[in-house]
DNA sequence: TCAGACCCTGACCGATCGGTCAGACTGAGG
DNA sequence: CCTCAGTCTGACCGATCGGTCAGGGTCTGA
């Protein structure tokens, strides 16, 4: 059989997701993914540009799906955006675990970085509209939360199929987040005093 | 006045607190913790052994509260335990909120310190806590989301009063838990069919 | 006055990091 | 045959990391 072309830049991209959702991006040297791939770290820095570059490219589809989710919430609000937000964040979420659980907490840094730039405004928009817009604390927390909680849980469960921890996902986020209408109050927590 | 007593150790404690919840554990470096503090990186580790040392100090007393969680947790099961581990971890979470911002997604890497040998096992054990020690992948999702999320949202609320805050993460998860009595059935969610 | 505990420091160490660079190898085209 | 672009590499770079060490100040108690 011909002998297939060495993709190279594919097998660095591959090594280099499995690295880094193990040990972090900070935590990954490049000698690490050279190895993995059985090459020279000047190999790795021969496709592509430094380390960062390599991030992006590797994150690139699920930055994408992330803005196509903003575009969609523009202009909702109230439990329609709740309802867009928490189908939308879901899906992407359990979509790509594996990118997510790359940024294990490395967020802060990363976000520097101009590849990933607008990440963070979009993530807020994305909390707000989950919080269906209210400022209510209880709202803002439960939209935080459930966000964090599904970035950072998505990646344990690599034993789940996708398709159950979708359903799994919204059913949480549908029970747990604050309703946004004032036509169906619940009961008064143990205390409610708006100093 | 008689010049105070320059608690150096406490100093550096403080300091290393306030990088680590910036920068992370390893995006803090000695030095900088010495330059804050305006002594020597040497300085530092005359007053501890290491910087895991240092790490382990600061995070001793969550760890504590996190052992005497865990200890009340023993015997407990279903709702029962789902409320002590609700309760118990969203007053650890609020009290701590800073020593818990310190570990942002450094967990996989620091748990292998000796100093923090059995956090894993006893967060496992918090989690089956909190879903009821049933086995069903709503639950354990749903636990492990709410701890998840929980610890990583709490740092971002610098605004919100502890009471304030704890209030609203034990309303969330009294909310979001997946009930394990089948004695009280809530409304049943757009669909419940067990494959 | 002196010894010793305590506190602190600059200089230094080996390791590792991301990144550079000149050059070797290879295969296709003229 | 030669050329040339594409691919890959070992050697090397400066920076930074955690950590060590010998020694200098300072205070206290005998």
């Amino acid at each position: 059989m011909a002998r297939a072309v060495p993709d190279t830049h594919g097998e660095i991209l591959a090594a280099a997701a499995r690295q880094f959702t193990v040990t972090g991006y900070r935590g990954t040297s490049l000698q690490d993914i050279a190895r993995e791939v059985g090459c020279s770290k000047a190999t790795v820095l021969y496709h592509f540009a430094n380390k960062e570059a390599l991030l992006a490219e590797l994150m690139a589809p699920a930055i994408g799906v992330l803005r196509d989710l903003d575009d969609r919430l523009t202009g909702l609000t109230g439990t329609a955006a709740q309802e867009v937000a928490a189908e939308g964040f879901v899906d992407l979420a359990v979509r790509f675990r594996r990118e997510i659980a790359v940024l294990r907490g490395e967020f802060p840094e990363l976000l520097c970085q101009p590849a990933f730039a607008h990440i963070q405004q979009i993530s807020d928009r994305l909390r707000d509209a989950l919080a269906g817009h209210s400022d209510r604390p209880g709202a803002r927390i439960a939209a935080l939360v459930l966000l964090a909680g599904i970035s950072e849980a998505c990646g344990e469960f690599a034993d789940i199929t996708d398709d159950d921890l979708r359903s799994a996902l919204l059913t949480l986020v549908r029970r747990a987040v604050e309703p946004v209408d004032a036509a169906l109050p619940q009961q008064p927590t143990t205390e409610d005093k708006d100093s």
